[in-house]
DNA sequence: TCATTGCTACTACAATCGTAGTAGGTCTAC
DNA sequence: GTAGACCTACTACGATTGTAGTAGCAATGA
């Protein structure tokens, strides 16, 4: 099926978030299973298995590293959080809208996805862009 | 698992794309599996009655509408391409993004996502959208 | 009339997803 | 030194995904 390389499914990206999250303040740049699960917010939570089960497929699709140390797993990410939302992003981009960006946003104004203050703060983002291209 | 409403699989996708596509071309709105694996352009080809099956799980899942005449059955889209194209988006929008699509557009500049040009095509876009507001 | 064509309904089946239980091995605190 | 606590590896299992085959029936054309 699919699998193709680094896709995640919702309840992966799940985890990864809270790995993400949780790394930001972990020196080590490892967490373990047991970190995610006392400190992730899943809403059901889910069993300490559940987790470590999510977690190895992860390893196996090659989004997390894992290390043993001693008797412990220690999980790290391979990739940083906005390469994954580039994959994830391209992706809908190329699926849904012939891979233009220019689309979706054209899209997200017709369909409300911007209100007034961001189309303003839009604004001010092209207005810095272009600054820095210069 | 998921299936929790119209949310759609890669492969349902394309199969949609191709019925929307095929529909502009058909006066009664309707169209038969036969169309869509004659007409539809997938890469691999899919058999037949692959096909048919992911359209009767469209139809299970409430995005076509499946109707006998004769022997043969007729299917329908119930939601406009632009619809799903927004629950998508949507989905996108609040698993990574917070819901923001300013942050989403903000990735997107900062990714290369667009190109100058299309900088410049979304200033017109916004100066169009500001005329439009007053 | 009867073989071919074409369609549907049903079935199959491996891979993946989401969730979790169980067995068995260390570590630790009494 | 032994009973919990804690961790890992392995297994399970129903649902879904993606792909397709098969049986059977209707229309059709020779």
């Amino acid at each position: 099926m699919s699998q193709s390389k680094h896709q995640l499914t919702p309840t992966e990206w799940e985890i990864m978030e809270a790995v993400w999250r949780l790394l930001e303040t972990e020196p080590s740049g490892e967490i373990s299973v047991r970190d995610v699960v006392d400190r992730g917010v899943f809403e059901p939570a889910k069993a300490y298995t559940t987790v470590q089960t999510l977690m190895n497929t992860l390893q196996r699709k090659g989004v997390l590293k894992r290390r043993k140390v001693g008797l412990v797993n220690f999980y790290r990410p391979v990739f940083e959080r906005r390469e994954m939302v580039d994959r994830a992003t391209s992706s809908l981009l190329d699926r849904l809208f012939e891979g233009s960006g220019l689309k979706l946003v054209n899209f997200m104004m017709d369909n409300s996805k911007l209100s007034g203050d961001e189309i303003e703060a839009l604004q001010e983002m092209i207005n810095r862009h272009r600054e820095e291209e210069e």
